[in-house]
DNA sequence: AATGAATGAGCATTCATTCAT
DNA sequence: GATGAATGAATGCTCATTCAT
């Protein structure tokens, strides 16, 4: 009979999960470690044996979205014809990843805006996981300039490139700081395309 | 002898430097009004004198750093020889954006990352400030679309999708989050590259 | 030419006058001096050159409330044909006093219901004019009395008496402790008879 | 040996009879959190643990006092011969109720006379622990109509109006409003016995 | 493994009052 | 007579964290 307060490793997902609930739905500054017992069912206290402190947790729920994201990533790439068409799958993971932003507002800026001072310590893995998603990027990119389809002089660089355009995109939207005259899905296209208009032959190397 | 606690028009404007300099210091969630107060060396209470409310005192400050920041986009638009060559105004702008950004990290996060619901009582005036950075973008697509320098559907929407881009920029370097072996000046050059070659004539319209 | 703002001593009695609104309109615990002075359209500090402390302004206050009422009672008094029916006088009265205080709920509160320890300094005055008010009644006791209408032994524990009563009525309303199901204007005139019977000849003297 | 610093449901009953005595010592306005934190020999935030919020323990206080009433009440009217002399009843629960106010000062005025503003949250809950102390008149009014003791038409109106004239009695009293030549034990007794007498055969129904 | 109890630091804001001008 | 500037104390409440059990 399964017991409806979870203990073990089931607390530590249980915590995971409704955090990330409550970040989604409640937002970043309601997301106490208070609130996440309550949610969970267990006390304030028992999170502690899961997670060294709030930065902990907060660094494991980024690590769970960057994980979430890439399968995301993946699964636009390969839905848009994994190796055929580098430029359609280069759409297709720049439009999937506005979109995971824009579904979920609150992970999105904890995973990538949240101010370094609550990241210091724990750089290492956190970069190590969130760089998969950029390699993703690379890849496609890199198979597109061996295909002559794209023309990068460094796929990394250019991943960064094109991630910069995609976050500042999702940002600025977030924020609610485009003019409610601009803001509809023409111009999420079109800051889509311009960002991936860069890579094609014919415009200068990024 | 000048006294070393300010009083009087000399508070607000301390009040409104030390804050700035707090942000930028120590971040946004550590800017407190009892901070403030003991940075400026008076009461809590005196801050409520010159700043209806701590967001009062933030919007007061966003305006500030909308005017600085216009004033370096005009400087830079006016260097780079305002009329005759738009794809140099343009540039001197991006760069000089960007340069903002990154020399008041804080400060910029303040400016374009807070949440509008941090900031709710005061949308208008706020967004008209941060609109006339915009048109200064704007202005210079226009010209350059006119002059056949550019290729730009709507002036409007192609400022946003460079501020977009730049933004990222800007946001993910300061978030630290991007590879320490990329982020250097020659990747903050190249992604600046990458928003504006999209305007360039050949390139698909935004 | 009249300013619209007050001074000297049409500046005390303009915040007599803002201070009483204010108490009717907003309550005893949104009666700041800072909202008076406001309201009245001077500064705070002014407001301590009529008044020495909060505490004498609310004395003043009462003081005049006092006053409001004893016209009041006089005027339900002589409207009831003063000497000739003490009955009819008696009840207007203490009909008068009932509306008095449910039609000025916090201005009453104050008046009467104010802790002690705000009253401490000033108690001698505001005792003088309070027995004013209780002096009416026991005048109508006494007449009443006299005439053989009323069966009374002191007439002043009689105006006392009959005050406690009055008064529980008012502050129960007022404080909405009485059952919704009971307070309406049926009940507000049952206790005010079973106030006044007592007095009634054939009752036990009071 | 006992510890001076009281925990754990010690705590709460702790608390609760401190902010008893600072409400008798200091009064309503001069009761928060950290006083009674202070006075209890427990932080401001330990208080929250038993007590979701000031409202609430203010709530549990009035609860408390109610029980208490209720007991004193019950006691009087049992010692009076509970069925045999209805009169007898209420005028031993009349003195009962009235002592009670006067030997509770506070804690009668924060039972009785606190703004509904202030309550404004578990009103169901407070209502239905008052309305049990007027049952308890009602209860004995409606005998007495039954045995032709008392003269009452609706035993609920004749509480209620009872205890109008009881409460006004008291608040007047606490407030130190009557004049000190007229507030001796004989007024009390006048006084509570002209509430009662409207009851009597012979005067006109409540 | 889990918890209830407890805490100190912190928050934005309001208040009555004082003082130099 | 009047004021603007300034303040210390206070308010209810939330937070992440610790510790004894």
């Amino acid at each position: 009979m399964p017991d409806a307060r979870p203990n073990g490793a089931d607390l530590r997902r249980a915590i995971l999960d409704r955090s990330r609930s409550l970040l989604v739905e409640e937002g970043y500054h309601h997301l106490s470690m208070r609130k996440i017992a309550r949610a969970v069912g267990c006390s304030a206290t028992s999170i502690y044996l899961h997670f060294e402190s709030k930065d902990a947790l907060i660094h494991a729920l980024i690590d769970e979205g960057m994980a979430r994201l890439h399968d995301r990533l993946e699964a636009a790439r390969d839905s848009a014809g994994r190796d055929d068409d580098p430029a359609a799958c280069l759409a297709a993971m720049a439009r999937a990843y506005v979109a995971f932003g824009l579904e979920n507002p609150e992970y999105y800026q904890v995973m990538f805006q949240l101010h370094p001072d609550r990241m210091a310590r724990y750089p290492a893995e956190h970069y190590r996981r969130a760089r998969r998603n950029l390699e993703l990027f690379a890849g496609v990119l890199a198979r597109g300039a061996e295909a002559g389809t794209f023309r990068v002089e460094n796929p990394d660089v250019g991943a960064h490139v094109l991630w910069t355009a995609l976050h500042g995109l999702i940002s600025l939207l977030l924020a609610e700081r485009v003019d409610v005259r601009i803001a509809d899905e023409a111009f999420v296209e079109a800051a889509i395309r311009h960002a991936l208009d860069g890579f094609r032959v014919g415009a200068p190397a990024s």
